[in-house]
RNA sequence: CGGGGCGUGGCGCAGUCCGGUAGCGCAACGGCUUUGGGAGCCGUGGGUCGCAGGUUCAAAUCCUGUCGCCCCGACCA
């Protein structure tokens, strides 16, 4: 088997390295696209499972819209279409044909005579159809607000494509809801990016900084974007997620008005909010090691990995018998857990490849545990082991998986503490990313577009959100020295 | 679109400069011994060398063309 590439050597291979061993995803037969394979794809439903329950928990209902998009739509909003139009996939024709070149090859082109009359775009986002479908859905303030959420697959024709980061084809859910007034577009806005604030630090164990867009990152469409960000260990930051208020831009641009109690009719106040499968990637490497993959309990398919040890007939039976008795034991309490009883391969390999695959907890049963009613407990992520007796296990495994969570969560946060810090001065800023491996900067700001991308150009920094949690004492913007109301997060992002 | 790299059994690669019987490791299969951190030995099966032309007695190797993939840039909700 390939070894992973050490981070300190190349920290892209070893990216696309822990992938591949971890089996998570593969390259397919089209340029930009991923398969994501079964351990992959766990991760994700674990994903949506969690936060599926969090939407629900707040009112939201799941809906599906179409795939096709005519084409017509996205010219509807001026700023959505500027946004998106330049990474479009459009169908074209609904048929194939058969032909046959001169050299005997059979081929199917796209029958001339089945050109659509009116072209569809394969969604990018469905802010869209969706707002087409609400002007038929929402008449008055009794319809709102509207909370609608769906999962799909989206499309956008990316020049440059990283699985999981940036492929041409992803999975996300897409919330698209609609108020009766701007207060209550903007409130959910904001509930929705800490809805995702916490399922990154309580189910991801990723800490992120959570703030406003500068008008530069904005989604198109929108009156403001929020967005969280977290720290990867090569101090890059990566947009977790985000939430937009839309304002009333989508609803005048699809003509969807309500009237209120009092008789008035005036179009309605939206928002959207997103998570995509980039949040897979994001996991990687926010927990990850040159050992392969780590995950955090609550988000891994397996919890836990019994490995049986044995010498012969007679103690291979005793020990597989006491690891599926215990896995039976431990699973309605934790969860999955996997009994590795292969006989073609030997424990040290089981080991391996256990480790390189993520699971959070490894426990270890020959005859010598089972003689003394025990079990070697290994955390995965800090290699901590140790050996519990059989009665009381489900207890020790339960706060071993807890320990590991927080054990997560706390190292990414140190790592994203020590990783920040103040920077005054061009210079320094410069340096800091040029020669001392960059990190999050907080710096201030003039709040003028053109120099936020002047520093973009000359240093390929980009201001990822102004955050909620911010030094507000005035000072000097750190490129051109105009007068600065507070610190913004600087960082190269993904 | 620019720069770099790569297409050779399932996977990873050598061989290409300097043309001459397609090799190695892992995996697979069979057998025996093994099993508390990547097992050992013996045996077996499997490849139109990305594709198309050309040069040659002879091409994985040289020439021309072409297709595809990966990485780095440019671009980017």
């Amino acid at each position: 088997m390939a070894e992973i590439t050490k981070r300190s050597e190349d920290y892209s291979r070893w990216y696309l390295d822990v992938i591949r061993e971890a089996e998570l995803a593969d390259n397919s037969p089209v340029r930009g696209c991923m398969v994501i394979r079964p351990n992959g794809y766990a991760i994700w439903e674990n994903i949506q499972r969690d936060l599926d329950d969090r939407f629900k928990a707040l009112g939201h209902v799941n809906a599906y819209f179409p795939l096709l998009i005519p084409k017509s739509f996205l010219a509807k909003e001026a700023e959505h279409v500027e946004g998106f139009a330049k990474e479009c996939a459009i169908v074209t024709h609904h048929r194939l044909k058969q032909v046959t070149h001169p050299d005997g090859r059979v081929d199917v082109v796209p029958d001339p005579e089945s050109k659509l009359e009116e072209e569809y775009v394969i969604r990018p986002t469905s802010e869209t159809v969706i707002w087409d479908m609400y002007r038929k859905w929402i008449q008055s303030y009794r319809d709102l607000p509207l909370l609608i959420n769906q999962w799909a697959n989206v499309m956008r024709w990316e020049l440059r494509t990283r699985m999981f980061l940036r492929t041409t084809e992803f999975l996300w859910q897409e919330g698209h809801t609609a108020h009766a007034t701007a207060a209550e577009g903007r409130q959910e806005t904001l509930q929705m990016l800490e809805t995702y604030r916490r399922f990154a630090e309580e189910a991801l164990a990723m800490p992120v900084v959570a703030g406003t867009k500068t008008a530069n990152e904005r989604f198109a469409g929108a009156v403001e974007t929020y967005s969280i960000e977290a720290m990867m260990q090569d101090n890059k930051a990566l947009q977790a997620a985000t939430s937009h208020d839309l304002g009333q831009n989508f609803a005048k641009a699809f003509d969807v008005k309500f009237q209120s109690a009092e008789g008035q009719v005036d179009h309605v106040w939206a928002t959207s909010w997103g998570m995509s499968t980039r949040i897979v990637g994001a996991l990687i490497m926010t927990h990850s090691d040159d050992d392969g993959l780590v995950l955090p309990p609550r988000i891994a398919r397996a919890k836990a990995v019994v490995v049986p040890i044995w010498k012969n007939d007679e103690e291979k039976a005793a020990v597989c018998e006491a690891a599926r008795r215990l896995a039976a034991e431990l699973r309605p309490a934790i969860g999955p857990v996997h009994v590795d009883d292969r006989d073609n391969l030997r424990p040290g390999w089981k080991y391996s490849e256990w480790e390189r695959k993520g699971v959070p907890l490894r426990l270890e049963i020959g005859p010598r545990d089972v003689a003394g009613q025990t079990a070697v407990l290994k955390s995965r992520h800090d290699r901590a082991k140790t050996t519990v007796p059989f009665a009381g296990i489900v207890a020790g495994v339960e706060a071993e998986l807890a320990r590991i969570q927080d054990d997560l969560l706390a190292r990414a946060r140190r790592r994203l503490v020590a990783n920040t810090c103040r920077v005054d001065t061009w210079d320094d800023f410069v340096d800091l990313f040029e020669n001392r491996g960059g990190g999050f900067a907080m710096c201030h700001w003039c709040g003028d577009g053109h120099c936020e991308q002047m520093v973009q150009d000359k240093t390929k920094v980009t201001i990822r959100n102004i955050p909620f949690e911010r030094d507000e004492t005035p000072g000097a913007c750190v490129h051109c020295g105009k007068p600065s109301r507070g610190r913004v997060l600087f960082a190269q992002g993904y």
